[in-house]
DNA sequence: AGCACGCCGACT
DNA sequence: GTCGGCGTGCTC
């Protein structure tokens, strides 16, 4: 008999912990088993499987409760490996999740608990067996054919043999049998040639090899050759026998990364990320478990695939916020690589123009190994030019394309080069304002304006995905005055292009026109191949491209990011502008950019169009250390919904009040409504990240508050 | 979170 | 006298 602890499927955050049960047979740590809880039969993952002589009445009678047989094992190998499981319950602790919450997040759908709706899916396949019988001449050349090929899908030789088949398996003469799927992934194979390293590069990659350091902070400028470099190190840790794991931000945005890799690891390449449907992603996970793959290319959840012999973990751009996951848990992909990495004892290399000023911090005080590129592989920097939008406005400039910006778009369409301009808006108009009473339409299920988009000609909230005709009645007023139009996105940008340059080819990418499988794929071969000219789209476009015929890129509203009050905002801006300016130029015609702007003395202005990262660390250092934001201090945002304002306020009062400790407790701010459920929250900020977190686990170990629309966010990414 | 149990009001 | 309201409390 065994007694096994099993953490249990349920989202309640006060079902987090371990429950026991008896089993006959042994299940090792990792397994998932079918279970009895309650009413409900559910699926539990083993903590621990204790063998015991005693009957289940002495068990019982010894530790006082009635215990109950688990339904069945569901797995013979463990889902979850030793390291997993370990990188599970850390990640329980330093996330303030639940174990059950990151034991899905690191699994794919298809094997997640809960998730009915997937099946997976099998295939059948024919072998040839070793009962002699007697063939026709057709049928004997199918039985060949089979035995040729060890074995063959079964949809495969119906096709081939259509008369054959079926009664080869009937005689016996071919076995009939199920496998998993495979093969649904296609990538398709790249053609581009090995480059010659250069100095720096080489340098670069000897510093890396020949260090005992675990983790490198690699800041090179857009353009430096950072990706040949993680391709050298991939083929080294591939030479020791080992995996590689290449963690991108949006995979589905960087056809051209997956291209190089799998034009130097072809076969042995797995791709993981959010476009892969259900199937795909399972059938990657598959050749991971089962060492097919040997290097992955892959989004934030990648990091967790079931490698066992890690040689190299690659994070490029490692500054982007799409590595931290915003629900729960909401775990920081590079945290989890960096445990990944020690348990493997290979480096880890992060990687990025402009790194997160924490991690540049941990560079410069030596945490992380610190390597600097400045220089661009083949050419110079690209001519920055600054538009300063108020006053161009009131020179009576159009106030969406500035006169030198459309100057330079038609000298480059003349030159048949190409053209990229980056607007961070989606819609047309960003919102509808109230003839009468100035008040924008808003969405009914949340505070925010709603924006109009001419696709559909509807208003639409880009919160929560709302849609609506626009009214005649303002909603707020009563009045039939009508509305006014203000702000403008990407759908209006590419109508002022065509009408100003009525022959230019354009293409617009933004979320409304990438929510087809595949379609940021389609639209960048597109661009690649030539067949247009200009390039338009929100900021997914900025993102790690590289177009040797771009030579000019536009920015719209480049400061747009400086307008939020959150502590990051300047950053994030500044990091949009350092990319879009890394888009042109980069083959070897010489590159431009145009930046229109409203608050052209910015500092993170100034600091990207100099391309200048350093400057841009030293003021903002100066700025965090002012406000004591990370990473001065940590924080931890608590956030408390609900559809009554009051509950949710008052739930988060008595929470401040139990905080209590030597860190801040600021709040508690009421958040804008979202999806109709009132948010209240409470932010705590400190030096001692570990006593903030002992605080709040005490909260909810108290089993004195309900923890329902309880939100937890450890080093959150966003606060307004 | 469910879903039972449980203790009070409005009905055939 | 019963049906059912949804307020607490438990789930190995």
């Amino acid at each position: 008999m065994y007694i096994l602890s099993c953490w249990i499927e349920h989202p309640v955050r006060s079902l987090d912990r371990t429950f026991t049960y008896l089993s006959n047979t042994e299940v090792p740590r990792g397994c998932r088993v079918q279970v009895v809880f309650g009413m409900k039969t559910l699926t539990g993952f083993v903590d621990s499987c204790i063998a015991t002589d005693e009957t289940a009445e002495e068990i019982e009678q010894r530790l006082n409760m009635k215990l109950r047989f688990i339904d069945q094992a569901i797995d013979p190998q463990p889902l979850i490996t030793d390291e997993l499981y370990e990188l599970a319950m850390r990640m329980r602790e330093t996330t303030l999740s639940t174990a059950i919450s990151c034991f899905s997040a690191m699994l794919p759908a298809k094997v997640k608990p809960g998730s009915t709706k997937h099946r997976i899916v099998m295939e059948r396949w024919v072998s040839v067996s070793e009962n002699e019988v007697s063939l026709t001449p057709k049928q004997l050349e199918a039985y060949m054919y089979v035995r040729e090929h060890g074995s063959v899908l079964y949809s495969e030789l119906r096709k081939k043999y259509p008369n054959q088949a079926r009664s080869l398996i009937s005689l016996n003469a071919l076995n009939l049998f199920e496998k998993e799927k495979t093969g649904s992934v296609v990538i398709s194979a790249g053609t581009s040639a090995k480059p010659e390293l250069s100095a720096l590069q080489q340098k670069v990659i000897d510093e890396i090899t020949q260090s005992d350091d675990t983790v490198f902070l690699l800041r090179g400028v857009t353009g430096s050759g950072k990706t040949e470099i993680y391709l050298r190190l991939a083929e080294k840790a591939l030479d020791e026998g080992r995996q590689v794991l290449i963690l991108v931000p949006e995979i589905a945005l960087t056809p051209q990364m997956i291209e190089r890799v799998s034009s130097r690891f072809g076969a042995t390449l797995a791709i993981y990320h959010s476009g892969l449907s259900a199937q795909e992603k399972y059938e990657q996970y598959r050749m991971v478990m089962n060492q097919e793959a040997r290097v992955v290319v892959g989004t934030r959840s990648a990091v967790f695939l079931p490698f066992d012999n890690l040689g190299l973990i690659v994070m490029d751009e490692e500054h982007d916020t799409s590595y931290k996951q915003d629900s729960q848990p909401c775990y920081h992909c590079r945290d989890a690589a960096l445990f990944r990495a020690q348990y493997h004892h290979c480096p880890l290399v992060l990687a990025s123009a402009t790194p997160t000023l924490e991690s540049y911090a941990r560079g410069l005080k030596n945490v992380y190994h610190l390597i600097v590129m400045n220089e661009r592989i083949n050419q110079s920097m690209p001519v920055v030019h600054i538009v300063p939008m108020k006053e161009s406005i009131r020179r009576g400039e159009s106030y969406i394309i500035s006169d030198l910006l459309k100057e330079k778009i038609s000298e480059r369409l003349e030159k048949k080069e190409q053209i990229i301009l980056l607007l961070n808006r989606r819609g047309y108009h960003a919102r509808l304002k109230c003839r009468s009473c100035q008040e924008a339409i808003r969405c009914p299920h949340c505070d925010l304006a709603m924006s109009w988009h001419r696709d559909t000609g509807l208003l639409k909230c880009h919160t929560c995905g709302h849609e609506m005709k626009v009214m005649k009645v303002c909603p707020s007023c009563g009045s039939t005055a009508g509305f006014t139009a203000y702000g403008f996105g990407t759908e209006k940008l590419e109508h002022e292009i065509e009408t100003l340059f009525p022959k230019a080819r354009i293409l617009r990418m933004d979320a409304d026109t990438t929510s087809r499988k595949n379609s940021h794929e389609r639209i960048l071969k597109s661009f690649a191949s030539k067949e247009a000219d200009i390039l338009l789209g929100t900021q997914m476009i900025a993102k790690g491209l590289d177009f040797e015929n771009v030579t000019l890129v536009g920015i719209i509203n480049g400061d747009d990011g400086l307008a939020r009050t959150d502590f990051r905002s300047a950053e994030t801006a500044f990091d949009l502008l350092m990319q879009a300016c890394g888009r042109s130029g980069r083959g070897e015609k010489e590159g431009e950019v145009v930046c229109q702007v409203f608050n052209p003395d910015h500092y993170a202005v100034r600091s990207a169009l100099n391309q200048d990262y350093e400057t841009f660390f030293a003021n903002e250092m100066r700025f965090r250390h002012a406000g004591q934001y990370p990473p001065y201090t940590y924080m931890i945002a608590v956030t408390f919904s609900d559809v009554k304002e009051e509950n949710a306020m008052q739930r988060a009062l008595q929470f401040m009040q139990r905080m209590k400790g030597n860190f801040k407790t600021i709040g508690v701010i009421s958040l804008l409504k979202i999806h109709d459920l009132c948010r209240c929250r409470v932010i705590l900020k400190g030096k001692d990240l570990d006593e903030m977190r002992k605080a709040v686990r005490e909260y909810m170990e108290s089993g004195e508050f309900s923890l329902k629309g309880l939100r937890i966010d450890v080093n959150p990414m966003y606060l307004d």
